[in-house]
DNA sequence: TGTACATCAGTGAACGCGCGTTCACTGATGTAC
DNA sequence: TGTACATCAGTGAACGCGCGTTCACTGATGTAC
């Protein structure tokens, strides 16, 4: 293992195996042994378990991020004082993102499952990690969303959007096992762009429907009946 | 603690601990405090932790799954032949869990993050667990769902019915964070009942939008340009 | 009614194990004079 | 060019700790004769 490589090594096989199993699962000595380090090269390199976990999510997300800010930019510029469309600004964010793991389509999926790992499980320390050093991005992202759905109230926007971010997060949290459930139920194997391609209709149509409140609350006298 | 209630306790304390910081993130010490009872009682009682786990999840899952087949049985004879109406089907399945939980509603909250930590998490033999006691009733309300939109292809079915899951799952996951943010952001404090108003409809929308293949591809070239 | 035995619900202390972290150490490479 | 020292990238072994589980034991209650 010669000179750089070794903190590298143990980065690819923490985000493999954290987003296998979950972060407490997963054991420094596991991650080492795959990754062929010593076991205390993982505290010389990164000083603890947590910061190997925060250097895992930069690895994606600032490269990511940083992408995004330039194509959202000139989609801003792009727009002068027209509403944004909503299924192109969420195809952007797809599309950064798909590029971003242009090399290796699987790591999307791992990244998005790390992701939802995160937002899911206790670890407030990853939450707090994230909105530190990313939250500024997400908060600009918000406000084209905005610009975006002009009619929606601050309220169901901020709920629709967490409603989509549960869509988009989830589905990729158990992609592959969404996949494979796929190959037998349905007969067909899906790519994860051709997951995409149905997932953003969804989240869009999610997004705009009209809020129709007593609709909705059809099924709320049945009870009464049985 | 006289007799029967020592096992009670247990449940009650590893349902709330478990929801709030993960299955491998909290010991039995740490619940059996909680509870006020002997370490050794909850493998007196359930076993082992996993048992414990399982027990969890029944809790709520058994007497939710009863009152549903009902109600799902009754709707279904009063459908005759006609085809079953999305909205109808979902009201009645998030108010079947409403009344399930009708005593204390937080639980609901727990139970869903719970549910959707199992999906999320490593720990592969709570979903063989879930699937083995519950996978029938799963795929009856599959079957209805069906049945509400018969103009989809099964594959789009399938996928739309885990982003559904999806929005449900995780919203509910983090809806105690995602309600305190609402305060903060929107400046109103929303009830779990105002948040099942707002999301039924978001996946009625998602679920029966059309699919506009070409629309969704609309980001795609974007990135050439950067 | 009294005695003997069995079952039940729990308890306190210990078990061995795997965990993240630490520390003294090594050997290679770079730098100053 | 040679020597002394400093830095860097690890390494092997041990540290203490918290974990799930086990086990011998206790005391209350129920049952048989």
């Amino acid at each position: 293992m010669p000179q750089k490589d070794t903190s590298k090594a143990i980065l690819e096989a923490a985000e493999q195996l954290f987003s296998e199993r979950g972060f407490a699962e997963t054991s420094l000595r596991t991650i080492t042994a795959r990754a062929g380090v010593n076991l205390a090269a993982v505290n010389y390199h990164f000083g603890s378990k947590k910061s190997l976990i925060h250097a895992v999510f930069a690895g994606f997300l600032t490269p990511f991020t940083a992408r995004l800010r330039s194509e959202l930019s000139l989609y801003e510029e792009s727009l002068a004082d027209e509403p944004a469309e909503l299924r192109y600004l969420l195809g952007i964010v797809f599309n950064t993102a798909l590029l971003t793991c242009a090399d290796q389509p699987e790591r999307l999926n791992r990244f998005m499952r790390l992701l939802g790992l995160a937002y899911t499980q206790g670890q407030g320390h990853i939450k707090r990690y994230l909105n530190r050093e990313y939250g500024e991005d997400f908060a600009s992202f918000s406000d084209l969303l905005r610009r975006s759905m002009p009619e929606l109230s601050a309220e169901e926007l901020y709920w629709r959007f967490h409603f989509m971010l549960g869509a988009v997060m989830f589905t990729f949290s158990g992609v592959d096992t969404l996949k494979a459930m796929a190959e037998h139920d349905v007969g067909r194997l899906a790519q994860t762009s051709d997951v995409i391609d149905l997932l953003l209709p969804f989240v869009a149509g999610g997004m705009q429907v009209p809020a129709q409140l007593p609709v909705a609350f059809a099924g709320r006298e049945v009870s009464g009946a049985s």
